[in-house]
DNA sequence: GGTGTCACTGCAACCGGTTGCACGAAACAT
DNA sequence: ATGTTTCGTGCAACCGGTTGCAGTGACACC
């Protein structure tokens, strides 16, 4: 390439990397001889003496959640913007490969956005010394952190639930160490006047829904919060399938607004979560922190309950059943 | 590190890369060191004298669709079994992007795996001198391919159509430069006896079918194959809210099978793809052709017609209806 | 004409590993 | 005892760029 264009390397490095240090000519001289052998300079080579990889490493529990799609869509499309590549990984929701993958990442990427992290804040803590990090989902102390107003949320659905009549209301829990799941139980707790049963921890999952069914239907709740929309669909599945109306004998509302909420039947009041807006946001974050360790941000991200058909009146012959 | 255990550079580089090659003693001294300070092999370094980054790219139109998410699940899974990991891309249906994306990519991974990709294929043929490819969703000769056997998935949609009664079947087509929209095309064209319909080139999302609602039900047709479930849905919601019944007045069935299918009402009909079982076999081909150079291998993954609710025989009323 | 400035480019060290080669010591053969 | 392997390790060049420093030539100014 450099005695293609009949110049130092370096020169041909400048063209690239600093081109106002070099003489227009001789940079239209190099960048033909580029176009012409179809060279394009070496990232991995580059990130050697620079220190930036121009990659960002993205670690979700389960890339086939459209909530978490939607999140690395936001990301990778803002992250091309600003020259850099996304990095994604799943952890199939498992504590140790989520720290595996990290280490593994720290090397080779200038920050991970770690979303809905499953590993103990100690464990993150420690992994933080490695490599700049934004956690999504997860309010973390000396991080730079997104979240969703999400406790606002599901206090939002349980009095869209109480505005129905409904008082004996379950929380179906998410996984074991979400942030997300806590914040949204004690929300749930703090809301007065009601007889809140908790059901979990549970798999973020149709299938984890679907396992409640029974659980639910057996335990005289006329109104559900679901961790999540899969839960929530699933657990319509189940009790439907169990005889069981919704909403005519329970009322059911699911979090994120995904797709699969839209069309099942009946549709499915939920919290929306905006995922898209989450994964431009923390890019952001995330490069303001990898040009020059400032403080650390947090950005909180509104959510908002839609009112579908899965949620309705409690119905007088339930009303104060035990 | 190589003065933390007191050996060369050298040493602790073979240590990693061809253990039998040093003392045992010696690895030990090493290792230990190593687990000490939290010594990885960097391996961008390592790439520049290996040649081998370690790294597969992943280009898909769009991560948001749950087929692909279940596809980059599988080949991201089976990828780190095997010491490797995964760059997603996305291209939001976008050829130039998609062109970009492989050029950037290039110089970084070992191999690409490209998905259902929307560039011609003198362009894909000419980005292939680049970097090793395993096509996925397109038969490219002279490259690896993996394919899903979706021209008798559509034959047998169809002959299901027929065997409930329908003669007019309208085709959803995919994306232009689709491969499978081409293929199901063809297939649907080759079944005898049938009045068909071709619309399109669409976009292959649930908006993308909720457009052809009007199309559809002002055609007169009875029968509906859908390039995806996304699109089968949009379809079927668009025709309820026109009135329309599904499956009373329109029978619809869709391609890939994904969740939203499932739960939607009525529950979709639809020609099941395998696609997490195409992402580990992907990587496989792609790994193969990454050691050496062997000959292109062509992968076909069958698929499998799973009746549901959106399917049900046509009605006498609208029998030869022009 | 001498000298200082400036723009441009080459030189060479370096990033963090890999790897062919050489060398010394121990083990083995004669 | 001497010659030959074998094993383990160090040396140094190299991968493909980046970057501080120095050198060159053109030009302006005195």
């Amino acid at each position: 390439m450099a005695q293609a264009s009949g110049v130092h390397v370096s020169t041909v490095s400048r063209t690239f990397s600093a081109p106002h240090l070099v003489n227009p000519e001789t940079r239209t001289r190099v960048l033909a001889a580029a176009e012409d052998l179809g060279y394009r300079p070496n990232r991995a080579a580059r990130a050697l003496t620079t220190g930036r990889t121009h990659n960002l490493g993205l670690i979700v529990a389960d890339i086939a959640n459209p909530f978490f799609s939607h999140l690395i869509k936001g990301a990778q499309a803002h992250a091309r913007t600003r020259d850099y590549h996304v990095f994604v990984a799943d952890t199939d929701e498992d504590p140790s490969v989520e720290e595996e993958l990290i280490q593994t990442l720290a090397k080779q990427v200038d920050g991970v956005l770690l979303c809905s992290p499953r590993l103990s804040n100690r464990v993150i803590e420690k992994l933080h010394e490695d490599v700049p990090f934004v956690v999504v989902n997860r309010r973390m102390k000396g991080m730079s952190n997104v979240l969703m107003d999400v406790g606002s949320g599901a206090r939002e659905a349980i009095a869209h639930l109480v505005s129905l009549g409904h008082r004996r209301i379950a929380l179906l829990a998410g996984p074991a160490g979400s942030w997300t799941s806590k914040e949204i139980t004690e929300a749930a707790r703090s809301v007065p006047g009601i007889d809140l049963t908790v059901l979990g921890p549970n798999s973020p999952t149709e299938h984890g829904g679907l396992a409640l069914a029974r659980p639910v239907a057996s335990s005289g709740v006329t109104g559900v919060l679901a961790y999540n929309d899969l839960m929530a669909i699933g657990l319509v599945e189940g009790l439907t399938s169990l005889g069981v109306d919704v909403p005519g004998h329970v009322s059911v509302v699911g979090i994120d607004d995904i797709v699969a909420g839209r069309v099942s039947r009946p549709k499915l009041t939920t919290v929306a979560m905006p995922a898209e807006a989450a994964g431009r946001t923390a890019v952001d974050l995330l490069l303001q922190l990898v040009g020059a360790p400032v403080t650390p941000a947090l950005a909180t991200l509104a959510t908002n309950l839609i009112i579908r058909d899965s949620t309705g009146p409690v119905r007088d012959a339930l009303r104060g059943d035990p």
